[in-house]
DNA sequence: CAAGAAACAGGTCGTTCGGTCGGTTATGCG
DNA sequence: CGCATAACCGACCGAACGACCTGTTTCTTG
């Protein structure tokens, strides 16, 4: 039945990088549940029996994106940069300087990858959540030591309370499309950062 | 055909009651996408003609229960509580007691349903979106009015600050399945209203 | 360079999705 | 009491869903 013997050439991995860069946009801008594997097949430009190959179901895929890119982007726009700033206030400044600056660019708010995840997938699966969990967990861990470096106390309290306030602001910036909480929670948790030093 | 004339009684008001806290409870554990219709059926014990008489698609049972119930709960839970109390910082403590006492009780953080519904449908929808943006900005302006009435500077972004910080720790709350990072955060947030004043 | 393994193609399966339709029953109103 | 209207019933529809399977091509390795 060979009708087309259309030209192949394996690549593996250069194939499923190309699937979970494509679900990862997917998963951002519609969600887990509205994204089929029909989107997914047709923005990767994969066939459905190829992405079966290597990835058996639709929960591997998300469990993939989120440890192979959704971490990885938390640990490269949140964790590296404060961990190498001067002090947590001028690393949180700067994150939320770049993350603003970059939402005012676009012309929609779509969230943090993680937190959008994270909601509309914990309480389904066990996997999801655990995974999440832990994400969270070293975020909160390496913030906390750069705030205690600084000599302040509670570092750990105060991590989770940035780490709360910037999730809820994008939040809110993604229900009303626009960058105005972050720029508030932004300022505001420097500030606690500053007067605490 | 009239097979099993089964009993009925027209009672509208009390299907579409019915309807409203099944769906919402159903969006609250599950999600809006993992929910059908058939699941909505079921559980409020009614039949698919009966429930397409008085919504005519899922968006309308959506936008209700935003309408209905989630902007209600957030008034309940929050607004007014706050509204009442002798001191924002109080009525703050109080209420992230309430909610951690309330989570501790039950087995399962299945977080705010304001939030929930906001990062899966404000950017499939805009009618969604608007729904949520609004009962944001209702949100923020009691709060900061409450702020303004203690005397503190800065109202407007310490009530944002306030919000943003407990959806975010009910988001690492649900993701951890633990109240504490609400915990953590309304002692953090009391403190903060309470040393400005 | 044979031959087994891995990568990929693409059609198809059963299910569930949201929504519809013709028909029946209750109820308010004149 | 009659009857128009709203409430309600439940079988049904096409489309889309996730998953899968057989067959073919490319790579690897002894």
């Amino acid at each position: 039945m060979a009708r087309k013997p259309k030209l192949r050439t394996n690549a593996p991995d250069a194939l499923k990088a190309k699937v979970l860069d494509v679900a990862s946009e997917l998963f951002q801008s519609q969600g887990y549940h509205a994204t089929g594997m029909a989107d997914i097949v047709k923005g990767a430009g994969v066939t459905a029996g190829g992405l079966h190959h290597h990835f058996p179901t639709k929960k591997a895929i998300g469990l993939a994106v989120l440890r192979e890119r959704v971490r990885p982007a938390v640990a490269q726009t949140w964790i590296t940069p404060v961990a190498l700033a001067k002090s947590a206030a001028e690393g949180v400044e700067a994150v939320f300087a770049a993350i603003t600056a970059e939402l005012d660019a676009k012309k929609a708010v779509r969230g943090c990858p993680l937190n959008n995840l994270t909601l509309e997938l914990s309480l389904a699966d066990p996997d999801f959540r655990a995974e999440m969990a832990k994400t969270f967990a070293q975020w909160e861990t390496v913030l906390a030591q750069r705030i205690r470096a600084d000599g302040l106390r509670d570092a750990d309290s105060a991590a989770v309370l940035v780490i709360a306030a910037y999730s809820g602001a994008m939040a809110m910036a993604k229900a009303e499309q626009s960058s105005e909480p972050l720029k508030i929670c932004g300022r505001r948790l420097t500030q606690m950062l500053r007067t605490a030093a």
